[in-house]
RNA sequence: UCCGGUGUGGCGCAAUGGCAGCGCAAUCGGCUGUUAACCGAUUUGUUGUAGGUUCGAAUCCUACCACCGGAGCCA
């Protein structure tokens, strides 16, 4: 691999690295310092991956006080060269010639020191908890995902496009939004005693986008298959451990695709990138599998291995109530599966994803196509154990009738919707898609159990530190 | 928003009405190859905040705050 610089060795290249005797410099954090008068054993991380490097440092070296004043926390710069270990523990090591240091990092002060620590701590100090083996961990696989996630669409010819976070139309779905304004809210200008928004920024009312579909939507029925990855923003105050009010998800929109072909693609989709994630960070993942004591490897093995059990919402109804369990909701058609009834399904019943399709009209949004029982739509909830809903989508409605009446039916305004409708009525064309809540991803892939250790500087009610 | 739990030294925890303690970290000293090194010694407290009950409160009561978990909403 290309070094990051002449002047650097990464870390993650060196360990592997066979050049023994060769000088070499690296550059990274104290992770832990032992050692006596006589000798000192650095070890030193610079995130390119969980192991650290060990560094021995002679007593004779220049400046060896200082060397031993080292402690966690503090940047150094090494030069040295590598050289065979004769230890067990590690296969290479760096003996010093020279030790800088960059920068101190006082002991009494620093929080992060050689010890466990919750992760309530870490969130309090999210700026420095990058860091520790678990987020560096988490962040490895992070980036993978998100690399895979572009991988997958890109080799599949999908166009990545860019869908806007502020929004003024005011269609986007129930979900509560974030205003974006910039009037004086102490002294807003007023007509009819309503905040007057023809004075705001953008003349009218503006908040931040909840999903990018509809605008994923007009660009396939130009470019056929197209995705978005970005952030999403929900004003919900929902206080969960698989909740966040800034999130990044990914949505991908296909013209030319039916809801059968849409959960084609997605459990395609979501088998390449934890594959990725089982190729690509096998130390970070059996790394956090011991940390989270959750079986990881097998877990996303089973999920990259195995089809995923698909049923109607009519049919897992029907499981839900022979199964003799007693639910606090009792399913019942025409109402929304619950959380204890997707667990029961992934959990419980098929131990693993399970793919739920065709739900009530009367429980999901306007825009999901009407199936030929004009009673149920072509949506479909992929669930996976221990997470619930990854992924939701559908294929939309592209009948302009139907889509009026749905409209019409739900109270909404159709003037709202004009460019929605335009799609419908010059070349409209049968188009699905889902959404993937990104950072549900990752916690699926990570075995973390709290959302806000999976985004480096979580949002939720409360909080928007860092 | 509702329900439940927790809040004690830098961190993790104990003390359930009667002298606030342990482990880790830190500090000092020792140690010729260590692996979360080891050995010896030392330091660290307005028990979340405000009020109340009591001879006496970390402990019981009330309110508030923060965090965690469950539910709802969803990705």
């Amino acid at each position: 691999m290309p070094q990051p610089t002449k002047y650097r060795k990464r870390i993650k290249d060196l360990l592997v690295s066979e050049e023994y005797g060769v000088p070499v410099t690296i550059k990274g954090w104290i992770k832990t310092r032992r050692g006596s008068k006589k000798f000192s054993f650095l070890e030193i991380n610079d995130g390119s991956c969980l192991e650290n490097i060990q560094v021995v440092a002679d007593g004779g070296l220049p400046g060896y006080g200082e060397i031993e004043k080292l402690s966690v926390g503090c940047c150094v710069r090494v030069e040295g060269k590598l050289v065979k270990s004769p230890a067990k523990g590690q296969t290479v090591e760096v003996h010093a010639s020279e030790v800088f240091v960059y920068g101190w990092s006082d002991p009494d002060e620093y929080p992060l020191q050689k010890k466990a620590t919750s992760m309530e701590f870490l969130r309090q100090v999210a700026h420095l908890r990058p860091r520790t083996n678990t987020f560096g961990a988490v962040f490895r696989i992070r980036n993978a995902l998100a690399f895979a996630i572009h991988k997958f669409f890109q080799e599949r010819g999908f166009i990545y496009v860019h869908t806007p976070i502020i929004t003024a139309s005011d269609c986007e779905g129930g979900a509560e939004m974030f205003q974006a304004t910039t009037l004086d809210l102490d002294n807003p200008p007023r007509k009819d005693g309503k905040v007057d928004f023809t004075r705001d920024f953008f003349g009218k009312a503006a908040k931040l986008t909840v999903s990018g579909q509809l605008g994923a939507e007009l660009f396939a029925a130009a470019m056929t298959d197209v995705y978005t990855f970005g952030p999403t923003f929900r004003a919900e105050n929902s206080q969960t451990p698989r909740h966040l009010a800034e999130f990044w998800m990914i949505e991908p929109e296909m013209a030319f695709c039916d809801a059968r072909e849409n959960a084609d693609l997605a459990e395609e989709f979501l088998k390449y990138i934890f594959r990725s994630v089982l190729e690509n960070c096998r130390k970070d993942v059996a790394f956090l599998e011991k940390r989270n004591e959750v079986d990881l490897t097998a877990r996303l093995k089973k999920l990259v291995e195995t089809g995923f059990i698909r049923i109607t919402y009519t049919e897992a109804m029907r499981l839900l109530k022979e199964s003799g369990k007693s639910f606090e909701f009792p399913p019942e058609w025409g109402k929304d599966l619950q959380t204890e009834h997707e667990r029961y399904l992934t959990e419980e019943k098929f131990h693993g994803p399970v793919v739920v399709t065709d739900f009530p009209k009367e429980i999901k949004a306007f825009y999901m196509r009407v199936n030929e029982d004009g009673k149920t739509v072509g949506a479909m909830d992929v669930l996976v154990p221990g997470i619930g809903e990854i992924i939701g989508g559908s294929q939309r409605e592209e009948r302009l009738d139907v889509l009026r009446g749905r409209i019409k039916e739900l109270g909404l305004r159709e003037e709202d919707y004009w460019w929605y409708l335009d799609i419908r009525r010059f070349g409209t064309v049968p188009h699905s898609g889902f959404g993937l809540g990104f950072e549900r991803t990752v916690l699926f892939a990570t075995g973390m159990h709290n959302i806000r250790d999976v985004i480096p500087f979580p949002r939720v009610p409360n909080n928007a530190e860092f």
